[in-house]
DNA sequence: TCTTTCGAACAGTCAGGTTGTTCGTTAGCG
DNA sequence: CGCTAACGAACAACCTGACTGTTCGAAAGA
């Protein structure tokens, strides 16, 4: 594949500051002109930058990669979460579903059942656009490059104008001490609306975010109804009052 | 192609009301196997209904054929039309940018510009969402099926939250003495919300729309600041005061 | 029951995207 | 200023996915 060639090139990057065009080539056993190729759609993604030999990291620690390296990863364990939350969501429901790689596999998901969905990213809104089973809402806003997530006054206005039974949340960190969290202010404003506007609230974690804690704080997890996770039983949510499903 | 038989066929379908699939295979040339499932296409997309044996059409007379099959037709003129109204728009402007297929023309041309879009349609939403030099705003609302157009009261609560300095706008039918008309009635109120809420207005106009006439009206054609056409000059739309100009 | 149509499954064809190679051009260094 | 290494445009090979046709068992309708 490519984009495995591509989040392989960025890691390196990234760990070793920067890294020779040549270098690269050897790790990741492809030619240079594809390495070069390669650096210059990571440069457009705005994820390193180029100098005349190779490239330099521009990913700050705690920073997530962009969405398209991070789509194809961790794919199992994203389908098992995405199946038991579509599993908890009944017919008929009007559910807000947030943007993020593993919502976006929820989507995926709820194509053809019967419901009215709104999502956060223009990602699900496109999975979604072809179904003629469930009634669609757009919220109004402006997408993030890459991300694809509306974010802004029109989509807080948007999430405000409307009640939800449930609301699907993804996160970039979560714990019972430190709450929900996300990498970015604008998200984690649109993620508070989002929980504000539903009756019951989902959240839906792979484990390696119940380890960490992004910059900007949501909620607290006693705002949750549901954890959904691939990690063992966390104490310290069950502790909060959350119901923490295993996927 | 695949688009142009899919097209023939409903045209076909539509002027015999009613057409065997053996008839359409010798038609078109192509085997039965492959008229079936176009015929599948088309029935999911409303245009057509399946019995065994053929198929009879559901387009209304005056109803317009669904997007995927108008997108790829009259391509020249709808280029050109375009390239003279992104010609008409300066950089730094905010522009409102109505759904159809011309307008997804413009949309094209704008991807590199520096402006300020909101499209009324997730397809020039889509078109335009890769661009890094443009401030992409997202109005919500409900897409209709197909043609992906964004409408509903979310719509005009977007567009009436903001102010333009120009709206491009595309019809179904225009003329000095019956207006602006479209074919969908919610789509007509968002078109007069995006004039509303407009500085300038440009019409984005193919010369076949100068001769129709569609159910739901807009607005009169004074209300048009300008309107781009590949027709010969029309002394009527030029006596109401709206300048013409040719592509 | 019999005939006709349908659609699943497989195979061939074709277009578009990805990769590697070549080679003229360019940036950076001494 | 000249040299060397790196760059990127252009072409060709390859691969994948979409479209199409054929075959054949199943189903609908007379």
């Amino acid at each position: 594949m490519f984009v495995s060639r591509l989040k392989q090139i960025t890691e390196a990057v990234r760990d070793a500051g920067s890294l020779g065009v040549a270098d690269l080539a050897t790790l990741t056993g492809a030619s240079e002109m594809t390495i070069r190729r390669d650096l210059e759609v990571l440069a457009a993604q705005g994820v390193l930058e180029r100098y005349r030999g190779g490239a330099r990291s521009l990913l700050l620690r705690g920073e997530e990669p962009p969405f398209a390296l991070r789509s194809d990863e961790n794919t199992d364990a994203k389908r098992r979460i995405a199946t038991v939350v579509a599993g908890l969501i009944a017919d008929g429901e009007s559910v807000v579903l947030d943007s993020g790689t593993t919502c976006l596999e929820v989507a995926r998901l709820l194509h053809d059942r019967r419901l009215t969905v709104m999502p956060l990213s223009l990602h699900a809104v496109n999975a979604l656009s072809t179904s003629a089973s469930l009634t669609l809402l757009v919220p109004g806003g402006r997408p993030r490059p890459g991300e694809l997530a509306l974010t802004g006054p029109l989509t807080l206005a948007s999430l405000q104008a409307l009640r939800f039974d449930t609301a699907v949340i993804g996160c970039c960190g979560l714990s019972a001490s430190q709450g929900l969290t996300a990498f970015d202010l604008e998200d984690a404003s649109v993620k508070r609306a989002a929980i504000a506007s539903a009756r019951r609230v989902i959240a839906a974690v792979d484990a390696s975010k119940l380890t960490r804690t992004a910059l900007a704080f949501v909620a607290p997890a006693s705002s949750l109804d549901a954890v959904v996770t691939d990690a063992d039983g966390d104490e310290g949510l069950a502790a909060a009052g959350v119901t923490v499903v295993p996927a």
